[in-house]
DNA sequence: AGGAAGTACTTGAATGTTGAAGTAAAAGCT
DNA sequence: AGCTTTTACTTCAACATTCAAGTACTTCCT
């Protein structure tokens, strides 16, 4: 059982272009929580978590629901969340019509602090990611993430809407 | 100095592209983590640092170097590779025309460890990232990450070597 | 109705990461 | 030569994240 078949290995083409998504994914996450911490003093997931409640109605959502909107674990979200709740943001509540879920919602102040931080985030990423892009390629990048989510996430929300890829 | 020039929103296409970006640097490098873990017992960044040594002449690299390399600080690389030694996969000394500068070496069980280990690790990279792509957008995947990285990072390692984009 | 099983979260300990300060060697300045 | 600055790394403390329980509520089964 220990004998392997010869390794398919990636060409150089590929690894070059492994090894750039490799640093994309390292690096990227860094700038965003830069930009971020500097311009507002929050983590690029704490943004996540403020712009996921601020899109829902009545700015409510419940905490697994983030989860997957966060592509999370509730584990991490639920310290997140408290810490977004001592802020001032978000308050939590217990749902009236099943006790197990927690309802998170933005308070005023989150909101404030979402619309105040959104333009300069915005900014950001397009400076880092789609201003150095053609449009063919903006295209192209949904395409190619929506695959690679597919492969690493085959029952995941992310190939629910949206047809074409 | 408060008054913001309407900011320039994401359309729709750009705003869905984004935010499948987003859930690729958060699950990627999850999945490539718990395939590692799972066969061979290290991290991603772990293997990248026995990768990054095992290619180098004499198997042996300067720790900023490395840092370079995968993408890290200097902090972190040094105390995973305190890990990498205690585990005997890797070994330090000081460059002897340098006294500032300390080497990382392969030791003969890291570069077994490593050997046992990529033929799993590029499958799983082939099964979620270039199977599931075309040629054309394996070919596009690579322009658009150096583009990006371009951008993240000006004066970077990433544009020097390979001319076209 | 009562107990077992499942769901939705929360918490706490272990682990990993980051950032600032520390060490040590080499280079530059006067 | 002696002193400052720079370079290359390491370490320590603060902080964040993960994993394995723990809690509380609901649903299912008999």
């Amino acid at each position: 059982m220990e004998r392997a078949e010869e390794p398919r290995w990636l060409n150089s083409e590929e690894r070059e272009a492994w090894l750039t998504l490799v640093a994309v994914i390292m690096k990227l996450p860094a700038a965003l929580d830069a930009q971020l911490q500097q311009d507002a003093g929050i983590s690029h997931f704490e943004y996540m978590v403020l712009a996921g409640l601020s899109e829902a109605p009545a700015r409510t959502r419940r905490m697994s629901d983030l989860a997957g909107f966060t592509e999370s674990g509730l584990s991490r979200l639920s310290q997140v969340v408290s810490r977004l709740e001592k802020r001032g943001w978000v308050h939590r509540s217990t749902d009236p019509s099943d006790g197990r879920i927690t309802l998170a919602t933005l308070t005023d102040e989150g909101w404030a602090k979402i619309t105040q931080t959104a333009p300069g985030h915005v900014e950001a990423v397009r400076a880092l990611v789609f201003d150095p892009l053609t449009k063919a390629q903006s295209r192209q990048l949904g395409s190619i993430g929506k695959r690679i989510m597919g492969a690493i996430d085959p029952e995941d929300r992310c190939l629910r809407e949206s047809a074409p890829l």
